[in-house]
DNA sequence: ATGAAAGCGCTAACAC
DNA sequence: GTGTTAGCGCTTTCAT
C-alpha cells in the first residue's frame, strides 16, 4: 500500500531539537538560519534521506510546479516530437507534467480531462490534440471560467485563446508550388481525414497553389495519416487518373504508402511521379526513394507552448487576464530525391509564415 | 499568476448552509446524506463548477494517484508506443501519469527525477529508459528505503525488482534462423550500440543461431538504432564483406537505412541480401520492400507495468514488501518481402520466450 | 536567529 | 443524517 512512512518535516525538528519552522527555513535555504543550526539540521536531513512533501508544499504555496498536456496518437511519429519538446522545456522551467493521452477527439471526451487536470491544480495547460471540425471550439466554450492559461497546438487563431501552429495553407501551398516548379501538370493530393482543420488547409493550399499556376485541380482521396491508408488512397486515384504526374501527400507516413504502391506499379519516382510529403520526419530522408517533405518545427512548438505558458505565469504579478497570442511558426522545404530540388534554381526552401 | 481563485468546499459550505463535511459526504457520493441535502449541494456545486482539490486530496488520503514514469527518446517510434500503453492502463485505473522525459541515460541524471518524483509522492515508478551497462544497476543501488514499487522496462530481470522485458537473446536467435531457413549462409548483422543491453542480446542471439547452424558468424557493424546509422553501418559491412546474403538489424529504423544503400548499390532484396529487422513498427509494413521484423509488445510492455504496479497496490494490504516479479513477453516474427515466409513451411512465426 | 500559532482544502473519527 | 474536532505536511504571519 502506498502510506509507506517518509520522514516528515516534524521528525527531522524533533531530532535536532529545533522548531519546525527552523527546518523549513533550511530546506527554504533561507538566510536567517545560524550556521551550526542549519548544519546540524541539514545533518539530520541527509542522514534520513528526508525530501519534502511536494503536494504539502502545493498545497499552501498554491503552486504545484504541474503542467497538464493533452495529447494524442503518441504511438506515431510527429506527436513525440511535440511531446519531446514540451518536456524538455518544462525540466528546464522547473516544471513537471501530468500527461494525459487521448483515445477519441470528441469534445465530449476532451472536458473531463481538463477538469481532472484542474482537479490536481496544474498552472497551465497544453492542447497538443488535433484540432477538429469542432472539437476545439467546443472545449473552448465548455472551459469553466476559473482556469489556468491553456495553450492550443495547431488550432485556429482565436482572439480569446493562445494558439500555437504553422500555416497549412501555406504550407500546402508551397509543396505544390515545388511540384509545379518541376514542370508537373496533373498533381493529385492525398490528404489527411478532412474533418482535421490541418488536413483542409493543406489541401486547401494545394488548391491554391495549382488555381494559381493556371493548372486543374487533380485527384483528391483521403487517408488518415498513416502508411496504410496512404496505399489505398494512391491506389484509388491511380485508377481513376493514371496520368498524374506528381502528389502531394499530408504527411510522410501516406507518402511511404505512396511509394509502395509506385513501386509495386512500376511508376518510377520521381520520373514519372514526383512525391512531396509533409512534416519532415526524420526517417523520411531514408524512404527509398528519400522523400522531399514539409518540415514541421514539432518540437519548437512543444517548447514554444511551454515558454508562453511559463513566461505567463511571471509576466502579470496577479489577476492580469492572461495575454492571448498568436504563434505562427515557419515551416521549411527539404529536398529528397522524391522531388530534387531544380539544380540551377534559387536556393529556396524557406518560408516563414507569419510569426 | 497560477493562484487563481477557485471555489473551495468551504464555500459551497457556507452558501448552502450546511458543514463541510456534509459537502464532502456527497462529493465521496456516502450514502448518508439525506436526499434533499444531497440535492441542495449538488446544485451548489454545480452552479459554481466546484471541484475538489486533488492537491488536498492527496495530502490527506496519502494517496496521490499518480504514478511517475521515465522514459527517453519520445520523438522516435517505440518509446512512444509503450507510454501510450501506460497511459492508457493508468487511465483505465483511475490514474494519472507525471512524465518526465530525460536527456542523458547516466545514472547520476536520474537518480535527482526519481527524488523529484518521490516529492510528488507518486505511488509507483515505470523506469522505460533503456538499461546501459551500469545505469540501471546503478539506479537500484542509489534508491532511497522508503520509495513506492518500481518497474524496470527492458532491465535484466534482477531478484530485487521487478523487471518486463522481452527475451532479446532467444528474438536475435528467431531472426536469425529465419534467414538460415531461407538458405542464407553469410548473415551479418546491423547492432544497436553495444552499451545497451538489448543490443548486446540480440547480437548475442545472432551469433547463437549461426553457431547451432554450423556457420561463420558473419561482421558486425553497430549503429545507433537509428535509420541514418543503419546507412553509415551497412556501408562498412559491404565495403569488408560484399558477398553477405542475409542482414539482421537490431531495429526497423536501421533496417530502413539498410534498404536504402542496397537500392543504391544495386543489391536485389531479398534476392541478393534479406533483411529482417526488430521493433514491429507499424510503418515497417509499408518499407519497400516490406519488411520481415521482430514484433516487440511495446504497448503492451507499458500496460503490464501499470498493472503490476496498480495490482500491487492493491494486494498488500499493509506493510507487506511489494511482491517482485519477472515478466517476459513473447515476441513474433511477421513476414514481409525483404525475407519472406518459406511458402510451403510451417506456420511458423510465434515464439513465446518465456512467461 | 528562532519559535508559536494559524491555516492551505480536504477527510477521518467521533459525537449528537 | 449531520456537525464538531483534529490533522495530513508544510509555509506563512507575528512574536520573542
Amino acid at each position: 500500500m502506498p502510506p509507506l512512512h517518509r520522514v516528515t518535516i516534524k521528525e527531522i525538528a524533533a531530532m535536532t531539537g529545533v522548531s519546525v519552522q527552523t527546518v523549513s527555513r533550511v530546506l527554504n535555504k533561507r538566510p536567517d538560519v545560524s550556521p551550526a543550526t542549519r548544519q546540524l539540521v541539514e545533518a539530520a536531513i541527509e542522514e534520513h534521506g528526508f525530501r519534502p512533501n511536494a503536494v504539502a508544499r502545493s498545497l499552501v504555496n498554491r503552486r504545484s510546479r504541474m503542467l497538464g498536456v493533452i495529447a494524442s496518437g503518441l504511438e506515431y511519429l510527429g506527436v513525440g516530437q511535440t511531446v519531446t519538446g514540451i518536456a524538455d522545456e518544462a525540466e528546464a522551467s522547473g516544471y513537471s507534467i501530468i500527461l494525459k493521452e487521448l483515445a477519441g477527439f470528441d469534445a465530449p471526451d476532451i472536458v473531463p480531462v481538463i477538469e481532472l487536470l484542474l482537479e490536481h491544480r496544474v498552472e497551465g495547460i497544453i492542447f497538443a490534440g488535433p484540432q477538429m471540425v469542432s472539437n476545439v471550439r467546443h472545449v473552448q466554450e465548455q472551459l469553466p471560467a476559473a482556469r489556468p492559461q491553456i495553450v492550443f497546438l495547431k488550432s485556429d487563431p482565436s482572439p480569446d485563446f493562445t494558439t500555437i501552429g504553422i500555416d497549412n495553407i501555406a504550407a500546402g501551398r508551397l509543396a505544390t508550388e515545388h511540384l509545379v516548379t518541376l514542370g508537373r501538370r496533373r498533381i493529385a493530393h492525398l490528404a489527411g481525414p478532412l474533418d482535421w482543420r490541418e488536413a483542409r488547409d493543406r489541401r486547401d493550399g494545394w488548391r491554391a497553389a495549382l488555381a494559381d499556376a493556371g493548372l486543374p485541380a487533380g485527384p483528391v482521396a483521403t487517408g488518415d495519416w498513416f502508411a496504410g491508408s496512404g496505399v489505398t488512397a494512391l491506389e484509388a486515384i491511380l485508377d481513376e487518373a493514371p496520368e498524374i504526374d506528381g502528389l502531394f501527400a499530408a504527411s510522410d507516413l501516406m507518402a511511404l504508402g505512396a511509394i509502395q504502391v509506385a513501386h509495386r506499379r512500376g511508376i518510377r519516382i520521381p520520373d514519372d511521379l514526383a512525391i512531396v510529403g509533409f512534416d519532415g520526419l526524420r526517417e523520411a530522408a531514408h524512404f527509398t526513394p528519400s522523400l522531399t517533405t514539409v518540415v514541421q518545427p514539432l518540437t519548437e512548438m512543444g517548447r514554444a507552448a511551454v515558454r508562453e505558458l511559463v513566461t505567463g505565469f511571471e509576466g502579470g504579478a496577479g489577476e492580469t487576464p492572461a495575454p492571448v497570442r498568436t504563434l505562427v511558426l515557419p515551416t521549411t522545404l527539404i529536398y529528397g530525391e522524391s522531388a530534387p530540388a531544380l539544380v540551377a534554381s534559387s536556393v529556396g526552401g524557406r518560408t516563414a509564415a507569419g510569426a
